[in-house]
DNA sequence: TGCTTAAATATTGTGCGCAATATAATTGTG
DNA sequence: CACAATTATATTGCGCACAATATTTAAGCA
């Protein structure tokens, strides 16, 4: 009922809400950039994950997709048939197993990544942010997920 | 065309795809904790500053949240008539200047901090991370949304 | 083989975020 | 005072996220 209190349920004193704010104004520096590629930034992603598996030879599932971003098919069916819509991929069923949808990249996708390298540099850089701090901050960020992933957070919580 | 754009492009070297994974991890927690409060996680914010306020005396405009959480109308008016709804706030038109709409608590929506204040010590205390290292995960994201402001993101990127 | 179970993707519905535009009230200016 | 410009909020539309459910196909098993 006292400062304590206040200070714990303060907005400034909530690492929750310097992630949630961080991602939005780090989205926001992608989004006119994308928009000269005509993607959004979670089709940036996905096409991210299509690029990297197309240079290391192999095939992409939708659930491939998924486990990497961490996104269900509730977001990546609609976002998939977008890009598909653009003329970036194909979706395939396998004939072996009908249940399955690869992503192939068509020309045009694997073309786009030529313009998307032009990106990473662009941003964080220009931003003129000391780059080894922005990779230290990353691997927190990782070391953070690991950990969440790590403890089951359905318990006492 | 090397192993320098690869890792240009991999998604494990960029910072702005570890935020975004951080961030919905770190939601996902809150959200069955919040959903006992009858919240979402963007709910939990704007009554976060609608209580620092009250204990401030101070009156809030729709505007001042925004500002606040850096989110516009199109965000807020749909979430603070649901709000609303669950009968914790009051939306009131300003009889001095009409264009202006005040959001005051209700007494349930006040009640509710208390349940509220639970919160925060279950979520990352109980998670085993050093809260010192959080801390300072939390300083760094707030000095790199700094960083973000000062620099004009229109320019050159 | 028939039947249950599991797996992969799709669909539906809700609630953000954000761009673009609209509406209404106030302020500033001649 | 009229009227253009500004301010505060609302509305519309699109694209995520995610929960819940459905659909289709494949595997496992009596």
């Amino acid at each position: 009922m006292t400062t304590d209190d206040d200070q714990l349920l303060a907005l400034d004193s909530q690492l929750c809400f310097a992630i949630y704010t961080a991602n939005r104004a780090v989205t926001a520096r992608y989004r006119p950039l994308l928009a000269k590629l005509g993607l959004t930034y979670p089709q940036y992603l996905v096409m991210l994950v299509l690029w990297q598996a197309d240079r290391e030879g192999e095939r992409v599932r939708v659930s491939d997709i998924g486990q990497r971003l961490r996104l269900d098919t509730g977001t990546l069916t609609p976002l998939l048939k977008r890009l598909e819509g653009a003329a970036l991929v194909e979706r395939r069923r396998d004939s072996r197993d009908e249940r399955v949808v690869s992503i192939v990249l068509t020309a045009r996708g694997r073309e786009l990544r030529k313009r998307a390298l032009a990106i990473p540099e662009q941003l964080m850089c220009s931003s003129g942010i000391d780059p080894q701090r922005l990779g230290a901050l990353r691997e927190e960020l990782r070391s953070l997920l690991a950990e969440l992933d790590r403890v089951d957070g359905s318990s006492a919580e």
